[in-house]
RNA sequence: GCCGACAUAGCUCAGUUGGCUAGAGCAGCUGAUUUGUAAUCAGCAGGCCCGGGGUUCAAAUCCUCGUGUCGGCACCA
C-alpha cells in the first residue's frame, strides 16, 4: 500500500503539500489510525460536497471538518433535503469515487479566491476569517473547494463510508446567524471497520434510556402533562428511592443536615440573589394576590434562609445543609431530551458554609465523596477546575485562596484534572465532574462551586474569635447532579442491567404451580425484611412463559419454587446474565441477597 | 428558540394513487390447562387515526395553525 500523507514534525501533510514544500517524513498509509482516518474523512467530506453540488447546483458551502464521530459539511441550498436524500447523495458519491479523480492542490491569492467563489457567500464568509494573503484550493474533477487540507491523493481511495445524520446548524455556531443544512458522515479504511462502527451505533441505541425506561416501566412522559415533565412509574420509583436512601445515609455520615426550602419564593428574594436579573429568563413566575413569586430554579436561597435562622459562631463551621431539591427551569423545547434534559428535576443539592481556611478540607471531603459514588457505579470520571473569568466579583485574595484550595485538593488526592482558564462563574471558581459511561461517552453531572457572591448579597455572617462579624464562604455542590439525569446515565451505563443494590426489583419468584404460591409469598415477606423487593410471577401461564416474562424485566435474580424447594428448604436460582442455575439453601440465599443489597456504602 | 423528520390500540408497528365497517403481534380480560427453567390453547374487549381549522361528493391519507416526539444546532444538571 502506498502513502496517503506524511507526518512532518507532528504535522500531517498531504502528498501534494509535501511536494510543494519539498519535505519528507514518516509515511502515513490508508488504515484506521487516527491520522489516516482524519485525512480520509476530510476528503470524504469534500466528496460529499462534490456530490451535493452536482445534485443541487445552487448549493453553497461553508465548512466541512472532521469531528470525533466522523465528519460533516455545512451548506445551503434552496431545495429541501431530508433524511431520504442521504441515500441519493451516497450513491452519487460512490459514482464519483469510481471515477478516481485525482485530488489536486494549487495555491492562489486571496483576491483570486474571492473572485473564484464570488457566487458563494458562504465561502466568502469563510475567507473573511482567514488572514493569509494566499489560500489553497483542492480540486477533484470539476469540483473545487477552498481548503487547508490535508487530503488523500485521489478520491478513488474512498469506499467505506456512510452518511449518518442530517440536521440544521447555525452559521459559525452562532444562533444569531442563518441556519445551514449539515450532513454528518463517517468513513473508514476498510469495510469491516465501517460495519463494526454501525453495529456499535446500534448497540448504543439499544441502551437508550428512553427505550429501556419505557420497557422497564421506569418513567414516562405525556403530551397532556407537558414537555420536560417526567412521570416516575413504580419501578423507577423503587430504583430512585434506593438511590435516595443510600445517598441520605452518606450525607448524614458526613455531617450534612437535611433541610427543605419552599418550591416558590417571593420575587424580591430572587432580586436580592441576582437570579431575577441574571437567570430570570429560565425561571417561572406567578402571583399570589398581588405579590410576585418565582418558582425556584436552584436551592441556594432556601438554604441561605436556613442559615439565617440563627446566629452562627466560627465554632459551628462548617455547616452543611442538603436537600433533594426539586427545581424548575425553562429549558428551550429543542433542548429537551428524555431524562437528560427536563424542565423539572431533583438535585442532590448541598451547601456548605465555611471559613476561607476551611475551603480546602471541605473540597477534599466532597471530592472524596464523589470518588466513592463514581467508583461504586464503575464510572471513570475526570474533573475540570474553572478559574476566575474576566468579569468577576469579590475580593481578589479570596479568589486566589479559593483557586489554590481547589488545585491543592486535587493534587493531594492525586486526582487527574484539567484547568479551564477563566471558565469559572462570576462569583467563584468551580470544579465540574464529567463521568465516562460503559461505552465511553462523557456526561457532565456534578459540580462544586465556590461562592462569595451570595453571602455578600444576603449579608451572611458568623461571629469570629474576637466576636467580629465575618462573611462565610458558601460552597454549592451536587454530586449526581440530578436524579433524573443520573438515573438516565445509569440506565445506559448498565443497559438496564442494574446491580442488585439499586435494581427496581431484586428477585423474581416463580412458583411452579398454584400450590407453591403461598410459600412464594412467605419468601417475598422475608425478602422485604432484608430490604429487598421481589415480585411473584404466579399468573396463569406456563412456567416457561413466566420465566421468560421475568427475564425480560431484567431482574437480577430469578428463583423458582416447587415441591423440591419447599421440602428441602432450598432455593433454585437462575442467574439472568449467565442463564446458569444453581441450588442453595434458603438461609444462604437470604444472606446472599442481604449482602448484595447492602454491600454498597458511599 | 432554529433547521429537518415524525405522531394510528397500554406497547411495537401495518394501512396502496384520498374511497366501503382502520388491521396485526405483544400486553389486558374470560375460560380450559397446573405446568420444573425464554412464548399452552381458545374466545373477548380495546381507536375522536395527537388537537383545532380548512380543501373535497369523500380525509388516518392533502393544506394550515397548535401540541408532543426524534436528529442536530444554539443553550445547560
Amino acid at each position: 500500500m502506498s502513502a496517503i500523507a506524511i507526518k512532518y514534525n507532528d504535522e500531517i501533510v498531504d502528498l501534494a503539500s509535501a511536494e510543494e514544500r519539498g519535505i519528507e517524513g514518516e509515511e502515513i498509509e490508508l488504515d484506521n489510525s487516527p491520522e489516516s482516518l482524519d485525512v480520509l474523512r476530510h476528503s470524504t467530506a469534500h466528496l460529499m460536497a462534490q456530490a451535493i453540488k452536482s445534485l443541487y447546483p445552487d448549493a453553497e458551502f461553508y465548512v466541512g471538518p472532521t469531528v470525533k464521530e466522523g465528519f460533516y459539511y455545512d451548506f445551503k441550498t434552496e431545495s429541501e433535503i431530508g433524511e431520504g436524500d442521504l441515500k441519493k447523495i451516497e450513491k452519487q458519491m460512490l459514482s464519483f469515487a469510481k471515477k478516481k479523480y485525482k485530488i489536486e492542490k494549487y495555491t492562489i491569492s486571496m483576491d483570486e479566491a474571492k473572485e473564484k467563489f464570488k457566487d458563494d457567500h458562504l465561502k466568502l464568509s469563510v475567507m473573511e476569517r482567514i488572514k493569509d494573503d494566499t489560500v489553497s484550493i483542492y480540486k477533484q474533477g470539476e469540483f473545487e473547494d477552498l481548503c487547508r487540507g490535508p487530503h488523500l491523493p485521489t478520491i478513488g481511495l474512498i469506499r467505506y463510508f456512510k452518511l449518518t445524520k442530517i440536521a440544521g446548524a447555525y452559521l459559525g455556531g452562532d444562533s444569531k446567524n442563518e441556519m445551514l443544512t449539515r450532513i454528518y458522515g463517517i468513513a473508514f479504511a476498510d469495510k469491516e471497520s465501517l460495519k463494526n462502527h454501525m453495529t456499535m451505533l446500534a448497540e448504543a441505541a439499544k441502551r437508550d434510556h428512553r427505550k429501556i425506561g419505557n420497557e422497564m416501566k421506569l418513567f414516562t412522559f405525556r403530551e397532556e402533562v407537558g414537555a420536560g415533565f417526567p412521570i416516575w412509574l413504580p419501578a423507577g420509583g423503587r430504583l430512585r428511592a434506593r438511590l435516595e436512601s443510600l445517598l441520605f445515609k452518606a450525607h448524614r455520615k458526613r455531617g450534612y443536615e437535611p433541610v427543605r426550602g419552599p418550591e416558590m419564593l417571593r420575587a424580591d428574594l430572587w432580586k436580592t440573589s441576582g437570579h431575577y436579573q441574571n437567570y430570570g429568563e429560565n425561571m417561572y413566575f406567578t402571583h399570589i394576590d398581588d405579590i410576585e413569586f418565582g418558582v425556584k430554579p436552584m436551592n441556594c436561597v432556601g438554604h441561605i434562609k436556613v442559615y439565617e435562622d440563627e446566629l452562627h459562631s466560627y465554632r459551628d463551621l462548617p455547616i452543611k445543609y442538603f436537600e433533594y431539591g426539586v427545581v424548575h427551569r425553562h429549558e428551550m423545547t429543542g433542548a429537551l431530551h428524555g431524562l437528560f434534559r427536563v424542565r423539572e428535576f431533583t438535585q442532590d443539592d448541598a451547601h456548605i458554609f465555611c471559613t476561607v481556611d476551611q475551603i480546602e478540607e471541605q473540597i477534599i471531603e466532597v471530592v472524596d465523596f464523589v470518588d466513592k459514588i463514581m467508583t461504586t457505579f464503575d464510572f471513570k470520571y475526570n474533573m475540570t477546575i474553572s478559574t476566575k473569568p474576566e468579569k468577576a466579583v469579590g475580593d481578589a485574595e479570596v479568589w486566589e485562596k479559593s483557586e489554590a484550595a481547589l488545585v491543592s485538593a486535587m493534587e493531594k488526592h492525586n486526582l487527574p484534572y484539567t484547568i479551564d482558564e477563566g471558565g469559572g462563574a462570576f462569583y467563584g471558581p468551580k470544579i465540574d465532574i464529567k463521568i465516562l459511561d460503559a461505552i465511553g461517552r462523557e456526561w457532565q453531572c456534578g459540580t462544586i462551586q465556590l461562592d462569595n457572591n451570595l453571602p455578600e448579597r444576603f449579608e451572611l455572617e458568623y461571629n469570629g474569635e474576637d466576636n467580629e462579624k465575618i462573611q462565610p464562604v458558601m460552597i454549592h455542590r451536587a454530586i449526581l447532579g440530578s436524579f433524573e439525569r443520573f438515573i438516565g446515565i445509569l440506565t445506559e451505563h448498565y443497559a438496564g442491567e442494574f446491580p442488585m443494590f439499586i435494581a427496581p426489583t431484586q428477585v423474581a419468584i416463580v412458583p411452579v404451580a398454584e400450590t407453591h404460591k403461598e410459600y412464594a409469598k412467605l419468601l417475598s415477606d422475608k425478602l422485604i425484611d432484608i430490604n429487598a423487593d421481589s415480585e411473584i410471577y404466579a399468573k396463569n401461564d406456563s412456567l416457561n412463559k413466566r420465566i421468560r416474562t421475568a427475564e425480560k424485566t431484567r431482574v437480577p435474580m430469578i428463583v423458582v419454587i416447587g415441591d423440591e424447594e419447599i421440602e428441602n428448604k432450598t432455593i433454585s436460582i437462575r442467574d439472568r446474565r449467565t442463564r446458569e442455575q444453581y441450588i442453595i439453601s434458603e438461609e444462604e440465599f437470604l444472606t446472599l441477597i442481604q449482602t448484595k443489597v447492602n454491600e454498597v456504602n458511599f
